[in-house]
DNA sequence: CCAAAAGTGTTACCGCTACACCCATGA
DNA sequence: TCATGGGTGTAGCGGTAACACTTTTGG
């Protein structure tokens, strides 16, 4: 020690991404099934080394063309490092995980032995990738209520019925369309587009189509509490 | 690729700590100056490799007790991977890095290289390591507003007036003694412990001490908003 | 005219902020 | 009794939840 870096050895590292989308109206993750030991059969999170001349965000990136079209996903974020000594049989491979997003009007083309599964009912996974799931479901609840995050999951127009579908999956609970247009209005993260979807074949009132107004993650409600006095705002 | 795991090479590994503490009214962080090339002379964070046989927790643990007495942390948590390729010059080396606290009470003896610097006006610091530290300082900012995290910066008992000169500091504005007594006492996080201090030397009414009721970390604001039906909570 | 779906108006409630007021001590 | 610092009461405000009501379509 002394100059604040390691230059022994080193350890492989991967970086994994829990892919969320929602899909017939839950919120599901793409898996692929493993074909070689170790955990033959069970269900592992995409993703691969990190590449050589990248850092690890694009590191992922590069890894999910594979998997999923890049230009799919509509977010991207880190969770966190997932270190344990045996997380994986043989030699030690440190990982960098990651949540990623697909709006739900794209399905995108996987290959073969990737497959989509409900986070809430996840087949067997591999090593430790159902607590990497279960993670990414959490980041996303949370930041549904705090951010913009919500135009990581929607096409590029909707109705707030379709919105509330997608809310009321991620978060799972049923979530007020009446209030969620609220809430979101009022922040300025929902506009109009001023065209109107066709009802239903049993009528209805036509529904308004709104897009986000804007595409990249922002916080929209930064302090629960202790917030700075107003002078000072 | 194929089987989700790299094991080409690996990279070197280091964990970093951003270790935060109240002092003398102002945020500040725990950094050593360079005596070697790179960055001779600038401050860097203190940290090391990876053990061996460690996570990432349990290694900057290790490292920190060289500088700062282990027991003496009483939250420690990861902040996001640093791992642009020419983060450090020569060879890769992916960084972990971590925000530690320290409670106001406790001034840990440090190597004769080591001092403590405001946040607020840090040094020339070493590589990407000013980036992490006020990383640690917008995560602790946010934290003490829907956590319990408070708990990490105080002595065993306080005063309402002492926890808000280092909620002051720590949030950068004049926090109201008041509010934030009524705001953590709804929600159960503070507790009188019966006792009281002393008045100062220009009298007035001695103050009753408190203590936090838990001493880990627990999330006390879940949803901003958003939150789920009455029934189904 | 009725059913269905979308969207708005209104009320109630909760929690935080601000500020005035009361309490306990030393000089 | 006054100054000083600690603690409480209370009114106001902002924002969300809940729900009734209106609007717009198809049959």
């Amino acid at each position: 020690m002394g100059d604040g870096i390691s230059h022994s050895g080193g350890v492989a590292h991967e970086v994994l991404a829990a892919v969320l989308q929602v899909r017939d109206g839950s919120l599901q993750v793409m898996l692929w099934q493993r074909a070689r030991e170790p955990h033959v059969g069970r269900w592992a999170l995409p993703g691969g080394g990190l590449c050589p001349d990248e850092d690890v965000e694009a590191s992922i990136r590069w890894h999910l063309a594979e998997k999923v079209d890049v230009r799919r996903l509509s977010h991207v974020e880190q969770l966190a490092v997932f270190s344990a000594p045996d997380r994986v049989p043989g030699p030690r491979v440190v990982a960098t995980a990651f949540l990623g997003l697909v709006p739900c009007d794209v399905d995108p083309e996987t290959p073969e032995d990737t497959a989509w599964h409900p986070v809430a009912a996840l087949p067997e996974t591999a090593f430790d990738h159902g607590a990497i799931v279960l993670r990414a479901r959490d980041r996303l609840r949370a930041k549904l209520s705090y951010t913009n995050l919500g135009f990581a999951l929607t096409p590029p127009e909707f109705t707030v019925s379709a919105l509330r579908e997608l809310y009321s999956a991620a978060l799972g609970y049923r979530v007020s369309a009446t209030n969620l247009q609220r809430v979101l209005s009022r922040r300025g993260l929902l506009e109009p587009t001023g065209r109107t979807a066709p009802p239903g074949p049993s009528g209805g009132r036509p529904a308004a189509l709104f897009r986000f107004t804007g595409r990249g993650l922002s916080v929209t409600d930064p302090f629960a509490v202790l917030k700075p006095p107003r002078s000072t705002r």
